[in-house]
DNA sequence: CGATAACTCTGCACGCTGTACAGAATCGAG
DNA sequence: CTCGATTCTGTACAGCGTGCAGAGTTATCG
């Protein structure tokens, strides 16, 4: 080894490992620098050596789940620009969703890692090869990922996790929440009541998107 | 008075008061239950009269800021629907990052407060005024609010705050910020490093809210 | 080989957090 | 006047991030 003092009997992959799984089995608030030292068995100073503080473990664990989303819809050639826009939004927002606390991680910093870079290079190649200018794909790459990130974020803070069962569990208690509201000062609400209960399921992430990437796609170059 | 006991000291109103007036003096991470009632002259336990718990406050503070939303964009009748719905986007957003710690708080929690619902009513008549469907409407109102919610989460996450002298100087310094990318595995983020660093500005959202309302006020009702 | 300097990890400490609990003070109703 | 409800204070506890001092381990240099 090149530097003097002890191994390190740890590594920061290894503390990432434990701050995730300390997350899956306690939940996301429960993530503390000293319950994931204890989940290695170690003091919670021993951690510094590989995180500076509380927000470079942040950092770290959500470079680790942008890197687990799967960029391969993008480059899917037998499918229309579109079409691998759609698919690829739909696995971002599985996977931000089903990773553990990957909804939470995404609102407690900015999204600007290496792995952030990758995908909206992806995307970036994607809707150029669609024909548009750099510029316009640039802003479109953005606005897709504004998308997705702003559905994540109101789905989790609803309790979603990208599992189909607990969505159509979470849509049906929500529409029986909605019964007990008060319909007078909101008819068209009250009326849509059977849609409202279900904004946060995949039918409607597809039928925004979609919209979305077809307005983009579609607006003749600015 | 119908109750007995001494007159309260307070109100719930006046807790928020402080509650925003720490945040907005000492930023949304200070702020505490034991902040808040020291700021009022009070014991920390005292607040307790008033809210819940530390979620009770922040759901009393989301409804607030939800409440400072003007919808009047919406019903200005001289507008297109499409313009009526991207002025009221702007507002918006314009508001919630302006609003000391809106965009923090919009991330406590589920959004379903009553302004909340009569946002959503609004958003609503405008659709349908353009000639939607009940349902489409619902769901081109709640994709309205996700791109809206997520550029501010986005933006808030990066900085900024809504006043433009901010954006602007946010947009150098992220301009400056991409030189130092190796530009080698991503060469077309590089060649659009002038979009990207001007992706959290008040163009790129219109940008992109307006390309989302096309979308969906011109795709035919499903 | 022995000294040195670098490095990892532990233990203690500080100030902060939310809030449970007990009790004092204050009031309206019987 | 008494009783019970209500508001607020004070104390206490378990937990947090992390600064600091020191013990122990190791590669490199004289």
């Amino acid at each position: 080894m090149a530097t003097p003092g002890p191994a390190r009997r740890l590594s920061e992959s290894a503390v990432l490992d434990a701050a995730f799984a300390v997350v899956a089995e306690h939940g996301f608030d429960a993530l503390s620098i000293r319950r994931v030292a204890s989940a290695l068995g170690v003091s919670p100073n021993a951690l510094y050596t590989y995180v500076a503080d509380r927000a470079d473990l942040l950092r770290g664990m959500v470079e680790r789940v942008m890197a687990a989303i799967d960029l391969s819809a993008l480059e899917t050639t037998t499918l229309s620009p579109a079409d691998r826009l759609e698919q690829f939004a739909v696995e971002m927002r599985r996977t931000l969703l089903g990773h553990p606390g990957g909804a939470a991680l995404i609102m407690t910093g900015p999204i600007d890692g290496p792995h952030s870079l990758l995908l909206n290079e992806a995307l970036l190649r994607t809707v150029v090869d669609a024909g548009y200018s750099l510029d316009d794909a640039a802003r479109a790459s953005y606005s897709l990922q504004v998308y997705v990130l702003g559905t994540v974020m109101l789905e989790a803070a609803d309790g979603g996790t990208g599992d189909p069962e607990r969505e159509e569990a979470l849509a049906v208690e929500r529409r029986a929440a909605l019964e007990h509201v008060d319909a007078s000062g909101v008819p068209l609400t009250a009326q849509t009541a059977d849609i409202v209960a279900r904004y946060n399921t995949t039918e409607q992430f597809r039928w925004g998107i979609r919209r979305l990437i077809d307005g983009m796609l579609t607006t003749p170059s600015s």
